[in-house]
DNA sequence: CGTACGATGTTACTAGCGGTAACCCGCAGT
DNA sequence: ACTGCGGGTTACCGCTAGTAACATCGTACG
């Protein structure tokens, strides 16, 4: 049937032209940051804001097929960080430079993905509490979780547990990242180094300062 | 002087005003969320926009002398449960505690506190990279790092450390508590006593699982 | 060949937002 | 009586996301 190869062509050039459109939105909030707007993206485009919403539906899916595409990228960068096959504390360390060198390098892309500016279509399923986190950071603490799980023999209950604690170190990379990137107070190296530490137990093991009370 | 008298006399009257808009605003982010409108909010109050604007500038002064009064009692909580003379491991989990608690019981007011919808002055001061996370994580991070560096003895360059622990940690609490509020899979004992394993350095300390080669 | 369809594109609009200018009123002090 | 000022209003601006209606070109089908 022609018909179909027809609109199988159809639907590659339709495709190749959200591409595009997918480029120019990309550029407009490489430069305007997380409150880029359709207007403007579409100027960069070349054309007129209909024509994105056909392609998008609205400007949420728009953020969400541009977010899925560095969620995708990073997430692969971290996969290999978490399979190098030495220690895991060199590990750890590399799956957290991964994630700060990624945020350092393209920080407004990344304030792009933390910052949904709430592109949801909850608000009338009741309420939606704590809807807030990102989806990428979401994604990522189950990747982390899964990678724990299969690694880590953590017995009894033990799913529950890496889930916590991929949720837990990915908000702690995030958390320490997002301050980092603002203050700048020292380099990637010192920062992993301490984050590392940190998981490594050091808050339990350093001691008390001297003078206070024996705890 | 008459003056004084009444302009004092005033100011009481205008910090009262000020305080009723406050809690008007308050029943109207309860109910509608972080993107509650000045036009609702005012409403609520039984007046128009522009008085809210005489008393508040914008927007972002509203929303942040809202959020200063939640921040407060947060931190207030969060300040006795360090404060306790028990254990390390204690007062870590009563911390944990204390803040999935606030979180638990208030989702509302946590979405509004993490999520500013961008209530800032900048966007012209050249680019302002990785303005992101809230005010009240930035806080809560520099208030743990400041009893970090009081109560341990971590040595020179600690106060760097502690700071990265500071904002690590909160973000830790930040993103495993997002994640619990929205899939509630366990209690929040439960919660807390894996955060706290995971700060006590469990993740280095279990065992690989077996088959997999011993790294 | 004509025609009907489908995708591309436009202009012009709605509804609502944050924010502001101009004006009104009542009440204290001189 | 007049002036100043804080509380309050209406009416507006410029912006945003999103949509309806219309025009256009290419291509498969009778």
């Amino acid at each position: 049937m022609e018909r179909t190869e027809r609109s199988g062509r159809q639907h590659s050039t339709t495709e190749r032209r959200r591409r595009e459109l997918l480029e120019a939105a990309e550029r407009i909030v490489l430069r305007d940051g997380p409150d880029a707007s359709m207007n403007a993206i579409a100027a960069e485009a070349g054309i007129t804001k209909p024509i994105l919403y056909r392609h998008f539906g609205d400007k949420g899916g728009l953020y969400r097929a541009l977010a899925l595409r560095h969620t995708d990228a990073l997430l692969a960068n971290l996969a290999t960080a978490l399979d190098a096959p030495v220690l895991r504390r060199d590990r750890v360390e590399a799956t957290l430079d991964a994630y700060l060198l990624a945020i350092e390098s393209q920080p407004q892309v990344y304030r792009f993905l933390m910052h949904p500016s709430d592109g949801d279509t909850a608000s009338e399923t009741g309420f939606d509490v704590g809807r807030h986190s990102a989806p990428l950071l979401r994604r990522l603490g189950e990747e982390l979780a899964k990678v724990i799980t299969d690694r880590l023999d953590l017995g009894p209950g033990g799913e529950l547990t890496a889930r916590v604690w991929g949720h837990g170190i990915v908000g702690m990379m995030h958390g320490a990242g997002d301050w980092w990137l603002r203050e700048r107070p020292c380099t990637r190296e010192q920062l992993v180094t301490q984050l590392a530490d940190l998981l490594w137990g050091q808050l339990a093991a350093v001691a008390d300062r001297e003078g206070g009370p024996g705890f």
